[in-house]
DNA sequence: CCCTAAACGAGACGGTACGTCTAGTCTTATG
DNA sequence: CATAAGACTAGACGTACCGTCTCGTTTAGGG
């Protein structure tokens, strides 16, 4: 496969490329994705349900991957709420109980499943992953980090990577294996492990 | 696809299943897995290396996950090696720091992503996956906690489950998202602040 | 592409190919050969006719070309009368005249014409058209030339391909250039002078 | 596909059509036509090398036979060698000889049965091939007859189409079929044949 | 010791989807 | 307004696998 990426800054020649077009792709693959899953989601079938060649695809994404990354990313990011609690415990739960009711039985979650699993073969989908989901939602949750820093709840030094993966890595691997539920009063009693451990400075960056 | 189970005891008729055939399946399946992953895992190349038609292979296995499950197992259970410790925290870093020799950056920990995936939607794998891999593998460390309650370092009714999900998420989550390495520091880190919650009983049953 | 062509003798492996699959491709092949004539058969086409997948049609043809040249066969050699006159004349007559009956105006003239096309660039097809189409008529003819021979109309060394030439060439123009018609007025001329060259020894080989 | 043809007497409006862009677009449609025959030349390529976009080849030919058609036409009309002799023989053997020369393995040959082939489905590339390249060619054999006439050598009433017919259809045909090489012993016979048909007034229009 | 019946290898079968190519049309900016 | 460039819809190309099937060939019991 053959994908042209335009480096150089020159006049751009020829028709232009169609904004309709590419949102017609999206919302189809969108719509499949939700229906069927990553797995099934077939160029093919996006092309049809656009009324788009498959060609018109294979020009705007290198990859089935990444096309349903973005495809993933209009229903991933809208529904990712913003919350600013009193205590960093009330911030972390509303932060994981949101990320649980987006993903948790819902096609949204299978979809991210499906993502993880495509992008350990393409790395390319594996670092936009990175870029475009993971690391906004670091940047968002910082935010969070800091206010308890400020509150003095907090050492100063605390690693955020490692309390967000406390956080977070849980609810994945419940997500990932479904051997137990991701009930509130398992996003509960994660929040305030997360809470404790950060308060007691097990993830100052130094230790 | 039809998978004759036997249910009654007659006595089986006609030439016997063979073993060797399983046998070459699995290695043949076992080496693809680790060459080329879960994804490019065909039915067709298995049967050409193993010199046995797809029949064969469909006769003994649902799916395809079901065949990599099989695989992925022989690798997955004989690298996991016990320890016992003198504290929690030892126990929980050495049963941490094994997962991780075993998945990062291997290709056990490419398929054991690949399964995951797969399980999403293939529910009969899922199960199976729970049963044979989630299962044996808290069994196994229930041992730990309940050492860890015999020598009083936590509260008698923590919730195992919790607490596993809290020591390997965090793991589990670098693994797929490859946004920070699985580093020895991480791994301690992860083990005390499962030590500290533990101690703490952030995860007794009735919270 | 690859198709495999056994050589030896040994014992089949595997599954036979089905002989209801190649008469189920060829007719269907043949339809739309009448229908739309070559330049619009394909392959894609033929398969879905005969409910057929397209790998079957290219593990058996070799190339869009022998499939419809295997198409063509049949209607060309049904089609095909044996005559027996008085004279050379008649003979040729009731050749040429037979073969303009089934070519003038017809969907296996068309069809001929698209294959000699072909066959300009595909070697094999040429080689085919020649060993199947062309070889066993002029060894069907060759028997017209003996008995006038034998009946002394012409000398005996008279070459049988140049005087088909002058038979057939004609009409092969005419069917190929359209700029006059395939009349019968224009058969019977053409008749007699290649009867007259015939008589007068032009096409004696010592020429 | 839609060809606007201007009818009225209207002053042209806006850029006019360039005639150097139809210089390099036939240029490049030889080429090809020499390089890989009629069945390989695709409108994509030629635009390409005459660096030319596709709609300005479909604005000035209708189909792709017909842009074929006038790129053949340049090398086939500057090799049509004229030539007069002392009877209807030679100049019958001079005329087909010059004919083979041009034909015989040669990629005019090849291209001239594409063409061929192709008129049988554009039905206006037949109209115009006939036009342009039969009618012409017989205007200027009508010549050769009317001087073997006006010799005495043949009745006056001769038809041209059929002579002409005998003595370039055995050379089509083994040009097409290639059954047997367009050697000069098979042309100085063929027109010894011809000759002889029209001395002896086979081919009088009121036979 | 043959008979029976299922398992075996091989590979053909009807399909689906792949990623590429070309057709013929449409849409820009440029001349 | 013609042009070069190239994006657009449409659909065929030849390939790779899918899961099933149909062969001829083993390979065990049970008669």
């Amino acid at each position: 496969m053959i994908v042209t990426v335009k480096v150089t800054n020159e006049a751009p020649r020829g028709r232009p490329r169609s904004s309709q077009c590419r949102e017609a792709i999206l919302s189809a693959a969108s719509e499949i994705l939700k229906e069927k899953g990553f797995r099934d989601l077939t160029i093919e079938e996006v092309a049809a349900r656009a009324h788009v060649g498959k060609a018109t695809i294979y020009r705007n994404w290198e990859t089935r991957g990444i096309l349903a990354l973005d495809a993933f990313m209009v229903d991933y990011l809208l529904l990712q709420p913003p919350q600013r609690g009193a205590t960093l415990e009330e911030d972390l739960f509303s932060a994981l109980a949101g990320w649980v009711a987006v993903v948790d039985g819902t096609p949204t979650g299978r979809a991210l499943v499906g993502l993880l699993a495509e992008a350990q073969f393409d790395l390319e989908l594996g670092k936009q992953f990175r870029d475009r989901v993971v690391a906004p939602a670091r940047a968002a949750q910082r935010d969070m980090i800091e206010r308890a820093v400020a509150r003095g709840e907090i050492p100063p030094d605390t690693d955020l990577e490692i309390l967000m993966d406390l956080l977070f890595g849980p609810a994945y691997l419940r997500l990932l294996e479904g051997h137990q539920p991701l009930s509130s009063a398992f996003v509960r009693r994660i929040a305030r492990a997360v809470a404790l451990a950060a308060r007691e400075g097990v993830a100052v960056r130094d230790l």
